[in-house]
DNA sequence: GACTGATATGTAAGTCTTGACATGTCAAGT
DNA sequence: ACTTGACATGTCAAGACTTACATATCAGTC
C-alpha cells in the first residue's frame, strides 16, 4: 500500500458518496464541489480510474452513448475508502504560494507591500464568492465550512496586514 | 518562464533574507521557519541550487568545510525574486488530506466521525504549538501570523464540528 | 582509539501533477 | 446541410516531489 494515495481516495470517495460516475463526472466533481479541497484534471483522472480498475476498487461498466464509461465502486473500493477515513493520520503538507508572498512581504517596499496584500485580499474574496456559491447541504457540508472559515481568517489576516502597513 | 517554479522563488528569498547560505541550512530553513508555508527536502534543495547557479540566479562559494557550499544571491536572481513577488498572481491550489476527511465524514458513522475530527483536532493543536515556538519577529512575520490563524480556524472549525456530530 | 550523533552533500527510482496535443460524439440553432 | 459548443475520453512529455540509498566529515565522549 502507498503512503500518497489521496487521489484514489478522492475518487473512491465521490463514487461512494454520489453514486456511479465516468470519468468525465468524477472531474467536474474535482472543478466545483471538491475544488477547495483537492485538485485533478482529468489527465490525471482517466487513468488512475484504469488502474483502480485493476486493483478491483472499481468496476467499470461497457461504453455508453459517446463512449461514456461508468465506474462503481467495489465492495473492496469502500473497505479501503473507509480503512483510509478511520486510520489516517493528519500530515500538514503545505505548499502555499500565497503564504509564499506573505513570508516574503518585507523584502519589498511598504507601498509594493501593500499592492500585493490587496491583491491577495481580492483573491480571497473571489474564492469566497466561488465557495459561497456551493450548496451549504449534501456530502461536502462539513469541509465546505472549513473552506469558507479559513477564506475568511484570509481576508482577516489581509485587512490586519494592510493596516500594518499603513501605519508603517 | 516556468509558471510553477516556487520552490526556486523560496529558495532565492530565503538567500535575500537571510544572507548566503549552504544548501543544508536552507533546509533548515525549510523544516522550521518556512514549514507553515513552503515545503522541500535536501534532496530537492540541492539539485535546484545546481540549476539556479546554471541559470545565473544564485552564484556558488568554493567548497568550504566537510564540502559546505555557500550560496549566495545574484543581481540576476534578486530581480527575478522580485518580479515574482510583486506580479505574482495568487492562484488557488489546494490539496489537503485533512479537508478530503472533513469532506467525507458524512460517510462515517457518527461515532466514527467524532473519532476522527478529535484526532484532526488534536494534529491542529500540536501545529499550534510548533508555530507557537516561533519567534513573532523577524522575515517570517506576516506569514506566521497568516499560518497561526489558519490553525486556530482549524481548532474552531474542529470544535463546532464535534459539537454539530455530538448533538446529531 | 572507537563509537555516536549531528553535520553535510549527493544520486536514483518511482510517483504525482501539469500542459500540450489529439480524437470524436451529440444537441441545438441557423 | 452546416456550424458551434458542450460532452467525453484519452496519450505523452516534462516537471515537481518523495523515498530509499549512499557517502563522508567533524565534535564529543567513553
Amino acid at each position: 500500500m502507498l503512503a500518497r494515495m489521496s487521489l484514489r481516495i478522492a475518487l473512491l470517495g465521490l463514487l461512494e458518496a454520489v453514486g456511479p460516475a465516468s470519468g468525465y463526472d468524477l472531474a467536474k466533481k474535482f472543478e466545483h464541489s471538491l475544488n477547495h479541497v483537492w485538485q485533478a484534471g482529468h489527465t490525471q483522472i482517466y487513468p488512475e480510474l484504469v488502474k483502480m480498475a485493476a486493483d478491483g476498487l472499481v468496476a467499470a461498466s461497457s461504453e455508453g452513448a459517446r463512449g461514456r464509461k461508468i465506474y462503481t465502486i467495489t465492495p473492496e473500493g469502500a473497505r479501503e475508502l473507509h480503512t483510509w477515513l478511520v486510520e489516517h493520520e493528519p500530515v500538514f503538507v503545505v505548499r502555499n504560494e500565497t503564504a509564499l508572498q506573505a513570508f516574503l512581504l518585507p523584502l519589498l517596499s511598504t507601498e509594493e507591500a501593500i499592492a500585493v496584500v490587496e491583491r491577495i485580499k481580492t483573491g480571497y474574496e473571489a474564492r469566497l464568492v466561488v465557495l459561497g456559491c456551493q450548496r451549504e447541504d449534501g456530502t461536502g457540508h462539513y469541509a465546505l465550512r472549513l473552506g469558507l472559515a479559513q477564506v475568511r481568517t484570509g481576508i482577516e489576516w489581509a485587512e490586519e496586514t494592510l493596516a500594518a502597513l499603513r501605519s508603517r
